[in-house]
DNA sequence: ATTAGCACTCTTGTTATCTAAGTGCCAATA
DNA sequence: TATTGGCACTTAGATAACAAGAGTGCTAAT
């Protein structure tokens, strides 16, 4: 981890440097000597702010357009802001009683609470807000329920812990009798234990069992591997905030965001790898390991369910957010949605 | 329904307005008449054309971004161009025989053959594709699956014939045994109807099985309020595809284009408002009822399963599209997808 | 009816010029 | 020695002038 305190950055410098990021983020223009010393009380001349700001380039906090512009952050430049100059905001009371009052509203479906919260997040931060369903592997099995839909298929509906219902067909015949047994047999051996065990403890009590029919055993085999295949969802919400001249003047950013967007596999995939960490997790341009993402920040904090299950929610927006209210927002929404998860039980 | 016929265009004039609509979709620059008589045989002179062409935009057929440039079709003229002009074409072989391989293997899953669908059409298409799943008002229920899942709320589960599967909590508490009767009792007497009808026949049900337990026919009534309030999937790919510098010179028409993905419950009702006739269906530009498609063109046309639960498929892409090809497209894989729900029966 | 020819219009690209913003550096200063 | 004022220098961006090119509309001739 990058360490870029006060502590190497003298007091005076640090200032200059929180100024330049303030301003660059709320105008978007190139910020030069003169604009910070007017609007910020430094009690500097211009001369010296550009001195200072000519190390801070050195130092690869900021960079330059052009000889005669002014500076604007890099990515380091950010992520030094971010790490040691931004403070979590309190809410304002009103938005925090109108988030509450949306959880309150619908709490039984948990998938309309997660595309609920999407939709949140990107409301409340005019970027686009996603969020990333509790990991699958490792929720717990709830109940498991068998429809024979054909002379061919079986369909099995997986509910877990979280409140997520996943269904999926698989090729097995089985008469009413012995689709009551294996019903019996998988919620037995399986109830409270997570998905990601599900297939290993199948096959485990198989031998325990051998007394059962070979027919229903050998269903259960193939059910097993149900568990392994299940595709998570992901709620993403508010894209087209991020498609404005004013963050971006050609298309290919948003190109790369929207296919990002589509492929939900990958992006469920880089989410899970990047972001998995807990706490407020941001990652700045270049930071991110995909290059879809390298002109955006990703602001992220996981939420628990059952203290196992975790998934990931977060926005995406231009580099030149304002990072204090994003990690604000995302920290409050994480809060909000593990409490919904811990009324649940 | 417009009437533009090669009957009120006289036939030389109905070549230029084909040429010209032609050439500018390949191009995408104003057509001239020098360019006209270069490229298609046509024995006239420029100044012949010219007139053919003042004339075609006196009949709105053409205009003129600025005095001296060349011609671009209105949406009038796009229209005749569709409706009089255009032959559907063939289906590459090669092509053809990738796309039925793609449908033979997944079959089992309707969800993933749809989402593959909507991924083909925007692979073929170049631009988006999107399947509106078949509505499930007039789909039939096959199967009706009770699961407990708390001490106060029920899970059923819905598999209609088209091979979906719904899901939706419900605030009602059983006994095993009651359950056991409901499902019986609802499978009984729902199975083989429409989605739409299954309310009304519980009503009528209950009525005639005053002997069952009041609990159960509480519950009974509860779920029929399910079958209301289902909401249809549709699924996009390719929106990337539309975005860019090519189709648009400014980021408004892509932003309102992401929404309208964004909001599927709109896409939903715009789509099977304005595309639920039967046939291939385009409307151009203006001819859309919502602002937001107002720069672009959709291509759709209807998918049935079962001969009456049916759903929309199609592309949108901007005006300047080879409707040839886009319809000869949409066209294909619509009957694919009817085989697809034929052979499933 | 069709065409050749020409004047006219408008876009596009190029060049030159000017201005404003902002830097970098140096000599003076407290 | 740290800070400051001053000044030369650089660059983007705006504006205007100009030429070239494309294409039209109209008219007179065929």
């Amino acid at each position: 981890m990058r360490q870029i305190g006060l502590e190497i950055l003298k007091d005076r410098k640090s200032k200059i440097l929180s100024a330049v990021i303030y301003h660059y983020i709320k105008t978007g223009k190139p910020v030069g000597s003169n604009a910070l010393i007017e609007e910020y009380n430094i009690s500097l001349s211009s001369a010296a702010v550009r001195n200072l700001m000519a190390d801070l380039e050195k130092e690869g906090f900021l960079s330059h357009p052009h000889t005669s512009a002014g500076r604007i952050p890099t990515d380091k430049g950010y992520r030094a802001y971010v790490d040691t100059l931004v403070k979590l905001q309190n809410f304002a009371i009103e938005e925090e009683a109108k988030l509450k009052k949306e959880y309150e509203r619908k709490h039984n479906e948990t998938e309309a609470i997660l595309s609920e919260t999407s939709r949140i997040l990107s409301c409340l931060s005019q970027y686009t807000g996603f969020v990333v369903a509790p990991k699958t592997q490792y929720d717990v099995i709830k109940n498991i329920e068998l429809v024979q839909i054909s002379n061919e298929e079986l369909l099995v509906v997986l509910l877990t812990q979280s409140g997520i219902v996943k269904h999926k067909r698989v090729k097995i015949f089985l008469t009413q009798v012995q689709i009551n047994k294996l019903r019996n047999f998988l919620n037995d051996k399986l109830r409270g234990i997570s998905v990601a065990q599900a297939n290993k403890r199948i096959l485990l009590e198989i031998k325990n069992f051998r007394q059962n029919e070979a027919v229903i055993l050998d269903a259960a085999e193939k059910i097993g591997d149900v568990f392994y295949n299940i595709q998570d969802d992901v709620y993403v919400d508010g894209t087209s905030n991020v498609v404005t001249v004013e963050n971006f003047n050609d298309f290919e950013p948003v190109k790369s965001l929207i296919r990002f967007n589509e492929d939900k596999e990958k992006f469920i995939k880089i989410i899970n790898k990047d972001f998995s960490s807990t706490g407020i997790n941001v990652k700045i341009g270049s930071e991110n390991t995909l290059a879809e993402l390298k002109d955006l920040s990703v602001v992220t904090n996981v939420y628990k369910c059952d203290k196992c299950a975790v998934g990931v929610l977060g926005i995406i927006g231009p580099k030149r957010m304002e990072y204090e209210k994003m990690m604000s927002l995302v920290n409050k929404v994480s809060e909000m949605l593990n409490n919904f998860f811990k009324n649940k039980k």
